[in-house]
DNA sequence: TTGTAGGCGTTATCAA
DNA sequence: TTGATAACGCCTACAA
């Protein structure tokens, strides 16, 4: 119950709560209160029974910034990623919250929207915000990694993930993008595929560049030729999947496979490559990388490259809280996420009863 | 350049440069450094330069926790959504960053995960954030308001969106969504649709029975006859409209029009529906809500309603600080942002040339 | 135009 | 086991 005003009406302004006001309240120091909140093995039971009944009744709550400002220490965690509006970084912020908040800890998030001087500024305001630690996927074409200075010096946890510099002195989280691509290339060859297609983004990003070369090592391991005939770039938006499609088509001789560097693109091709009379997965086999949602929308079902975006936001506050709470010290480390080749009829030539397509 | 060590060698810890290290630097007292910082005009202009210089030089980076104890503002505005990983909050809280942190403020963003007693823990921790403002989306099942009386009390700007209470006497921005679904029906209706279906999620949810009431009353207004075997509940994922899609089809008669309350769901239906020889939109003509990417995969392509949620995140956040910095006693009031029926195939009969299939 | 001084709420140190 | 006190970094009357 919430205690009527009678009670305590020593203080009735509407201003927060401060240890001192529960101090006065039950004849302590403020030194005691703070204590006890903090369950400190010093304060007698009792004592520590008083204060957080008194806490609760008269609505304590614990004032973050003037703890921060003592204790040089905020309990945030602050998260820089290029944009917030795609499948992936949802789901790793998601995963981050989580781990997070369980643990007593709040993320601070901004988007860079891909430009370096917004990255920049928003390190700037993280390390001003005192922020325990950092999580950051790089814009596109961050040159260096200065606007990090301060946290390198002030030894303040900072872990990169997905778009993740090439310097391995810097802790860094992502998937294993080149087997990946390899994974999904072979199998297209296993399927049949001489020809196949790659359609990715600027290889500056490192995953595309990885993605490529997984891309470009399974047709070597092979022995199918690579050329750059066989590589398409754009920005792999599911507008430019539809474009590509068109220029696809005006190959000759057709390509029989295209391994995509995301879902989105590929859907888009499909979409148009199908209009135009194209069988797939027999006259094209196709593959694409996320395993997006739409990945089970568009007909055939597309193979894809499955990785848990949830799972690596997780593992990456884990870590960082790990790095801040228990080996502040940490050398610097890589963690690589296993991920998984889903496969679907987009790119399954031989159906067999017992291995149904999904 | 940054300035090398013998430049200023007073002071070479790693602690933090304060104002107290520039105003020792420089000659002059902490006071003036602040105003010099804060661009106070009553500090003479070569004054002012010389602070700023020396500032970046120094490397100075206010300290955002000491600023906030010492005015009891935060710049930080508080997120509280259901879940992170929908398109749809993605936008929204992308569009929010974005306005938010032009206007030198930033986001920490928690998850109820749908849950009450999440809410109520991380409204708890916000107000001791001292967050200056809050933008929240309820949990499904949130019974009242209590968690947010900190906020009324201290006249913090709580602004709801999408999941809003049903108390006018609360700020809220929401879309209109009793009118969208009143369009949504209307346009099955005039596509020659007689016995329309309506797929949703328990009507406790606010926005579902917005949509069902607008359903409703553009069945009556059409003189339709409205029953409960009309109505299909499920949870609008997508393997429930696979499942739902079943009910459907041992329906008899078979429905000629549906209406789904999301996408995602009238994709899985549509799935199976086709599979199973339903022709769409001869047989049946669908309706979804919400425009997600997937709507355009799907084939034939899925009319839906269309909103944006990048504009309410912005539109929540420009209200909020708008509140916050001129109108603090502003009266609770009620944005209701248009959304939009896009038509695509799978609803549209009636072909022309000049009107074609998008 | 600049300086002095006190306080925002908490915690850590030292003393009792 | 508890209390007094200072300090974290900044801002703002008030004084100069």
């Amino acid at each position: 119950m919430y205690p009527v005003a009678e009670d305590h009406n020593l203080k009735m302004s509407d201003k927060p709560t401060t240890i001192y006001d529960i101090a006065a309240q039950l004849n302590l120091s403020a030194a005691t209160v703070s204590r006890a909140l903090k369950n400190d093995p010093k304060v007698k039971g009792h004592t520590k029974k008083k204060v957080l009944k008194a806490a609760s009744e008269m609505g304590y709550q614990k004032n973050w910034s003037a703890q921060s400002l003592r204790t040089q220490k905020s309990n945030i965690i602050g998260v820089i990623v290029p944009r917030l509006n795609s499948h992936f970084m949802s789901a790793v912020i998601s995963g981050a919250e989580r781990i997070a908040n369980k643990q007593g800890y709040h993320l601070i998030i901004s988007q860079s929207e891909e430009l370096v001087e917004k990255e920049i500024a928003n390190a700037t305001t993280m390390f001003s915000h005192r922020v325990d630690g950092l999580l950051v996927s790089l814009a596109y074409n961050t040159p260096d990694l200065h606007h990090f200075d301060d946290f390198f010096r002030k030894k303040i946890p900072l872990i990169f993930f997905d778009r993740i510099p090439s310097n391995t002195a810097i802790s860094s989280i992502k998937i294993n993008n080149t087997e990946a691509a390899y994974t999904a290339t072979q199998h297209l060859i296993q399927e049949g595929c001489m020809r196949i297609l790659h359609v990715t983004a600027n290889t500056n990003y490192h995953v595309y560049l990885e993605r490529f070369t997984g891309y470009k090592k399974a047709l070597e391991d092979h022995h199918l030729p690579f050329s750059n005939s066989l590589l398409l770039f754009n920005d792999l938006s599911h507008d430019a999947g539809k474009i590509v499609a068109k220029t696809i088509l005006e190959m000759n001789p057709l390509p029989d496979g295209i391994f995509f560097a995301n879902d989105n693109c590929a859907t888009g091709c499909m979409l148009v490559l199908k209009q135009a009379g194209v069988r797939i997965p027999e006259d094209i086999a196709i593959v694409g990388f996320n395993n997006d949602p739409v990945a089970t929308i568009i007909e055939p079902h597309l193979s894809s490259i499955s990785y848990n975006g949830d799972a690596i936001g997780q593992m990456a506050v884990q870590v960082l809280l790990d790095q801040l709470e228990n080996d502040p010290n940490r050398k610097p480390f890589q963690v690589i996420l296993q991920s998984e080749l889903i496969i679907r009829a987009s790119s399954k030539r031989q159906m067999s009863p017992s291995n149904p397509v999904e």
